[in-house]
DNA sequence: ACAAGGATTACCT
DNA sequence: GGTAATCCTTGTT
């Protein structure tokens, strides 16, 4: 039990039921919460996103639905937990009504609590003091590098429930980002519907992937 | 069974 | 800025 726990307020269902580009928009500077196994409890602000959407030659789901794929189907709130090259997890909030299969991929997080913890998770090392590690790129920028920091995994939250705070993982209410500090762009790392505009990050981050 | 590709990262110049 | 590493998922024999 951790006296000073915050008082998170849990991002409720209703908010992943609104278009999923806005909701892509409004994730940047929600929490995501991490409660490990032993109880500490690691925190990172959204700073970058992207959409994926029905129709969308990029989608994961374009193609049909999948084993690996299923939980993008489910209701909005939940999590779609999946494997890039290989090797990187990568998480996504499942947006839209249930059997609708909309999601929208957290690319970066800034380390707000746990930074230690998280590079701990990362590099596997011990010696790890919370000021070296809260400005350590790889605890934050880049969507294999926050999942492998959180340990995030595919057989852990895929299909997770993101709206249980009580759980191990879920997102909450940070300080609303206002439009003149967000940048829209395309996103990263697709060769299929790659000019689609549905990257979005807050620009002053120092946690933003790519520029 | 096998081959091809992928919502990335790390390491090089 | 460029490229190799890495291995799971999927579609095809």
């Amino acid at each position: 039990m951790f006296l000073t726990e915050p008082p998170f307020t849990v991002l409720e269902r209703s908010f992943y039921e609104a278009p999923t580009l806005a909701v892509a928009r409004d994730l940047l500077g929600q929490l995501v919460v991490r409660r490990f196994a032993d109880g500490e409890i690691a925190v990172g602000r959204i700073a970058e996103t992207e959409a994926y959407t029905v129709g969308d030659p990029a989608c994961h789901a374009f193609r049909g639905k999948s084993r690996a794929n299923a939980a993008m189907w489910g209701p909005p709130g939940k999590a779609y937990v999946h494997i890039n090259y290989g090797l990187h997890y990568c998480l996504n909030a499942v947006t839209a009504p249930d059997g609708v299969p909309e999601a929208v991929l957290i690319r970066a997080i800034e380390p707000v609590q746990g930074a230690a913890r998280l590079l701990r998770n990362y590099t596997g090392q011990e010696d790890v003091t919370e000021s070296s590690a809260c400005s350590d790129k790889r605890i934050g920028a880049g969507p294999g590098r926050l999942t492998r920091a959180m340990a995030i995994t595919k057989p852990d939250f895929d299909g997770h429930d993101l709206t249980d705070a009580g759980s191990a993982l879920f997102l909450a209410r940070g300080e609303k980002v206002n439009d003149g500090a967000v940048t829209t762009t395309t996103r990263i790392g697709i060769t299929k519907g790659a000019d689609y505009p549905w990257r979005f990050y807050i620009t002053a981050s120092r946690w933003v992937s790519r520029r």
